[in-house]
DNA sequence: GCCAACGTTGGC
DNA sequence: GCCAACGTTGGC
């Protein structure tokens, strides 16, 4: 099976992709929403993750990640204090699961949001669209291979 | 099982 | 910080 490509959103005050490489390894937890969660049962190790920082300016993809293991349950959901809490999660049926990424490495440049619209070449990617506001997001090998072309392009390597 | 109210996400 | 988009909840 080849390997497949995601996106995965992050607010950098709370995660930042430099909190990342620091950790050399995370677990992804905290996912609460049902498609998102699907994607993640959907990951195999190996395949990469483009790490975007939402809710900064720009806003936009930073960096590589890897999966390094696949969906497990989030612990956090059964944690009376985490902002994560669910009371309805079942300990017999967990309802969220998260990943394990580790830290690829840093884009030369980052790729804003904005310059991912104004590419006619990833006009039909998912995180250009509107009101996509899912945290995990599938990418195609083809829009995968023009960001990197994009952030090399403005990096100047 | 519909759908209004509510809460959250995330670009701007 | 604002607020549109949209997912979730819960009354009926």
């Amino acid at each position: 099976m080849a390997r497949k490509y995601w996106l995965m959103k992050s607010e950098p005050d709370t995660y930042s992709f430099q909190d990342l490489e620091r950790d050399g390894r995370t677990h992804w937890d905290g996912v609460r929403n049902y498609v998102a969660r699907n994607r993640l049962r959907e990951m195999k190790e190996g395949d990469r993750v483009f790490f975007y920082h939402s809710r900064q300016d720009p806003p936009g993809i930073v960096g590589i990640a890897e999966v390094v293991r696949t969906a497990y349950p989030d612990p956090s959901q059964f944690d009376e204090v985490s902002l994560y809490h669910d009371a309805k999660a079942d300990p017999e049926d967990p309802r969220w699961v998260m990943v394990d990424v580790a830290p690829v490495e840093a884009l030369p440049a980052v790729v804003s949001l904005h310059e991912m619209k104004d590419n006619p070449k990833l006009d039909d990617m998912a995180v250009t669209q509107r009101g996509q506001r899912v945290s995990v997001l599938p990418v195609t090998r083809d829009e995968w291979d023009e960001v990197l072309r994009m952030a090399k392009g403005k990096g100047g390597a």
